[in-house]
DNA sequence: AGCACA
C-alpha cells in the first residue's frame, strides 16, 4: 500500500437538499415522543461550538445545536436538534463514525439523545448554544483523585450527562424491540416481525459490504472499538470491493454497532455509506 | 449483491 491517498473527508458528501421544506415555523417540537435530538461525543476538548454548528448546519432539518462542558476532565458532548425524528437519524447514520479531527484521528460518536432538548431556541440567541459546566478546571486536566477512568472513552458516553431532562428512554426500547426477551419465540415465528437486517439470524460477527478499496482493518477498528464487546475485524476480498468481518462478544453488542454505523461512511469510503449485516458464520476463535 | 478464517 504505497501512497495513503486519501482525500480529506467531507462531512457534507450529501450536498443533496431533500423536498422536505415545509417545516413551519417556530416547531423544533417535532412528533410527541419521538427524539429530534443527537448526542455527540468523541469530540477533540477543544472543539468549538462553531464547529458543531458547521458540522450540523447543512443537514436537512436542523435546528440548533449546543455545545456542553460536561466538567468531567476536559471532555465536551454535543447536542444537535432537529426539526423531526427523521431527519435527525439521517444525520445521524451521515455522520456517525466520520474522522472529526484528522491530527487526532478521533472520530464523532453520535447517538440518539436521551431526550429531546428543551431548551428551545429564543429568537435572538443564535443558532447555537455553549452549555460550561467545568468548575475546577483552570490548570486542572484530570480529576483529582479516586476515579481512574478519566481517559478511556465509556461504552456509553450518554450516562455522563443526563441533558437535563429525567426523560428516559421510552422511545428507545420501542426501537430495539425485535429481539424481545422473556420467552424468545417471537420473532422467528411471527409473520409481523420481519427483519430488516438482510440475514435472518443474529450473529456476533458482522458482515460489513461496500466499503472503499482503500479500507484499512485499522480504519475499521477505529469506528468499532467505541462499541462495547468489540473484539477483531478482518478485511477480505482485497480485490475489487473488499468486505470485511467484525467479531463481537454478545449478538446484542453486534446488534447496537450494526444498527448504528449502518448506512454510515468512513474516510475511505466512496461508493457511499456501509451496508453491515450479520454474518452467516460466527468468526472462529483463534 | 458481495460471507472467510478453520
Amino acid at each position: 500500500m504505497a501512497g495513503m491517498s486519501h482525500q480529506p473527508y467531507d462531512p457534507y458528501y450529501l450536498a443533496v437538499a431533500p423536498p422536505m421544506q415545509d417545516y413551519g415555523a417556530g416547531f423544533a417540537g417535532g412528533e410527541k415522543g419521538l427524539i429530534n435530538t443527537l448526542f455527540v461525543s468523541g469530540l477533540p476538548d477543544d472543539v468549538k461550538a462553531r464547529e458543531i454548528h458547521n458540522l450540523f448546519r447543512r443537514r436537512p432539518g436542523f435546528d440548533s445545536c449546543q455545545l456542553k462542558y460536561t466538567g468531567r476532565g476536559n471532555q465536551v458532548v454535543a447536542f444537535a436538534t432537529f426539526f423531526n425524528h427523521q431527519s435527525a437519524i439521517a444525520a445521524l447514520h451521515a455522520l456517525n463514525g466520520v474522522k472529526f479531527d484528522p491530527q487526532s484521528g478521533s472520530s464523532l460518536h453520535i447517538e440518539l439523545a436521551r431526550s429531546n432538548s428543551r431548551r428551545k431556541r429564543k429568537p435572538g440567541s443564535g443558532p447555537y448554544v455553549v452549555i460550561d459546566n467545568r468548575s475546577n478546571e483552570a490548570s486542572d486536566a484530570r480529576e483529582p483523585s479516586s476515579n481512574d477512568d478519566g481517559d478511556s472513552e465509556s461504552e456509553d458516553p450518554s450516562k455522563d450527562d443526563n441533558h437535563e431532562s429525567g426523560n428516559e428512554d421510552d422511545s428507545e426500547t420501542a426501537k430495539s424491540g425485535e429481539t424481545t426477551g422473556a420467552d424468545g419465540t417471537a420473532a422467528a415465528e411471527n409473520p409481523s416481525e420481519k427483519p430488516v437486517d438482510g440475514n435472518v439470524n443474529p450473529c456476533s460477527t458482522l458482515f460489513i459490504a461496500n466499503l472503499g478499496p482503500n479500507c484499512t482493518e485499522e480504519e475499521l477498528t477505529q469506528a468499532l472499538s467505541q462499541y462495547a464487546g468489540f473484539k477483531m475485524v478482518k478485511i477480505r476480498g482485497r480485490s475489487g470491493m473488499p468486505v470485511a468481518f467484525a467479531d463481537f462478544e454478545e449478538i446484542e453488542q453486534a446488534s447496537k454497532a450494526m444498527e448504528e454505523l449502518q448506512g454510515s461512511q468512513l474516510a475511505s469510503s466512496d461508493r457511499g455509506g456501509m451496508n453491515i449485516e450479520y454474518a452467516r458464520s460466527k468468526m472462529r476463535k483463534h
